[in-house]
DNA sequence: GAACATGATTTCATATTTGGAATTAATGAT
DNA sequence: ATCATTAATTCCAAATATGAAATCATGTTC
């Protein structure tokens, strides 16, 4: 009804419906509707209706002056928040898996933060993957698909998992030729990579392997560790691993093979519109993977 | 998008959906969906969603401190004028026929007046079918249905039309025995009633005559005098003759035959809303028709 | 007096909102 | 851990609002 009144406030100022009509980008028909459905809620007809002659009721004239006052303040207040709610100033929790966030994109987080000092950014790394709803997160970056429909997901990247060890493990327990021979060597895991769904790009083969794990982790990070001490291989993502490569502290391990790629993804809930802050940070990881990282 | 800022503010104050929900007497579904839509045309989330915990985010928060007073004020206003607008106060403009407000009527003008005190009566006494539209009238008593749609209309009652002269002229024309007889006799007729549906209830008679009037007057006033004045008969609503029939200044001719009942209307312009001081008017004459007058 | 322009209203097909019922989720009690 | 209750959301048929076009009314111009 609020609405209504606001419209007749209009109409009064415009003198006429026709030009409140044109003002507020409305149909004519739709504002004498309107009109007239006020009129009919309250009970009084507020405007003598006549062809190009305008004028109120002593009841629409009432009605008006106790009203436009009020009515001014609504769109001024509107006008003001409009401005203010678009500000970025304030906090933004995230919540990020530890190791691809120590590891590969503490650049990005770095960036991030130079890039927008005036964002409270706070990030909630973990390594289980805690409820969006329940820790109050505004928005996430996760490894693999959700399945809740109560989250929507935006594909940032992929990351490629490759098989490692070190030069000494294979030097002494000597080094697989064939995927088969991996059932031979010690095979340390991780939770989220139970089962190891491998591709041979060159020879177009895939192989989905079943290990059975000598050693099971639940922190990506603790298994690399394990694996650089000589007791096992792993598969691990390229991101983790990648300079650990680079630096020959370990090496590929069936190099033709890989295995899934983890595809990263910014999350956020469903039915929860975006904080300014938080649409700044999905735009900025989204071109962040885009310009600098070439992952797959 | 007022209305859903009002029901936003609601909401926080019943410190979530349902309750507020049961407060506006609105279904869940529909304080659900009015709240979503308002978090999408400003672009922001306003309440934290949870099963019974309810939270307002930042801009929520900033959104409720800077309307609450403003709807607080928009419903005291409509408290207020509520009660305003249906005082009774104030001016009211009435169409009506001349020869019976000043009448048969004027009784019921003067009743009115005395019970309505506050009621600054315009009363616009005229012969002519003044328009309405152009008269400026709220309401209007008339004779005879009105054709057009732009009005609305309430029958008040009936007014017989009968037969009349002076004994004085029937002593010296002759008193005419049969309707046939009224040809040899001069006839006053008034253009309202150009044709005289008569008709006989004892007999279940009816004849339509169209007597050749050898005076024609489109006042009944002036009609009523000229019968008076022993210049003829004349076909003369009750109203208009029924003191001077008491006072046997006027008598009967043809007693048995009636013309055509007047009916009367109550009539106010379509699409208007009356005022409570026209509806007050429109329901006196009602009861005063219904309980002092027995027209028919 | 006719024609035209403008303002207001109505018609009717279409679009949108509504609200009952069902579903999902969270919390408290057992 | 399970169940009941309450809160919030979604589905879908029904109800209502909308807006283009047509119509009506009034004032101005010729």
């Amino acid at each position: 009804m609020f609405d209504d009144i606001v419209l007749f406030v209009h109409i009064v100022q415009k003198q006429g419906l026709a030009s409140a009509a044109k003002k507020l980008d409305l149909p004519a028909a739709t504002v004498t509707r309107r009109l007239q459905r006020l009129e009919t809620s309250i009970g009084h007809q507020l405007i003598h209706r006549s062809a190009r002659q305008f004028g109120l009721t002593q009841e629409g004239e009432s009605f008006y002056q106790s009203y436009a006052g009020l009515v001014e303040q609504f769109e001024q207040t509107r006008q003001q928040l409009s401005g203010e709610l678009n500000i970025l100033a304030g906090s933004l929790k995230v919540l990020a898996p530890t190791n691809i966030s120590t590891g590969l994109l503490q650049p990005m987080w770095s960036g991030f933060i130079k890039t927008y000092p005036d964002i409270k950014l706070e990030l909630m790394l973990s390594n289980s993957v805690d409820s969006m709803l329940s820790s109050g997160a505004d928005i996430a970056l996760r490894i693999g698909p959700q399945e809740s429909s109560m989250l929507y997901q935006k594909r940032l990247g992929s990351l490629q998992t490759v098989l490692v060890a070190t030069s000494e493990y294979l030097a002494i327990q000597g080094e697989p030729k064939s995927l088969e021979e991996l059932e031979l060597h010690r095979l340390i895991g991780t939770n989220t990579l139970l089962s190891w769904s491998m591709s041979n790009v060159m020879a177009s083969k895939k192989q989905e392997l079943r290990p059975r794990f000598s050693t099971l982790v639940n922190d990506v990070n603790m298994v690399t560790q394990l694996v650089c001490d000589d007791l096992g291989i792993s598969l691990l993502p390229m991101s983790e691993v990648s300079h650990l490569i680079k630096s020959r502290v370990l090496v590929r391990v069936l190099q033709a093979w890989q295995g899934p790629n983890r595809d990263l993804y910014t999350v956020w809930p469903s039915g929860k519109l975006l904080s300014a802050r938080a649409k700044c940070l999905k735009v900025y990881m989204q071109e962040y993977f885009e310009n600098t990282m070439i992952l797959d």
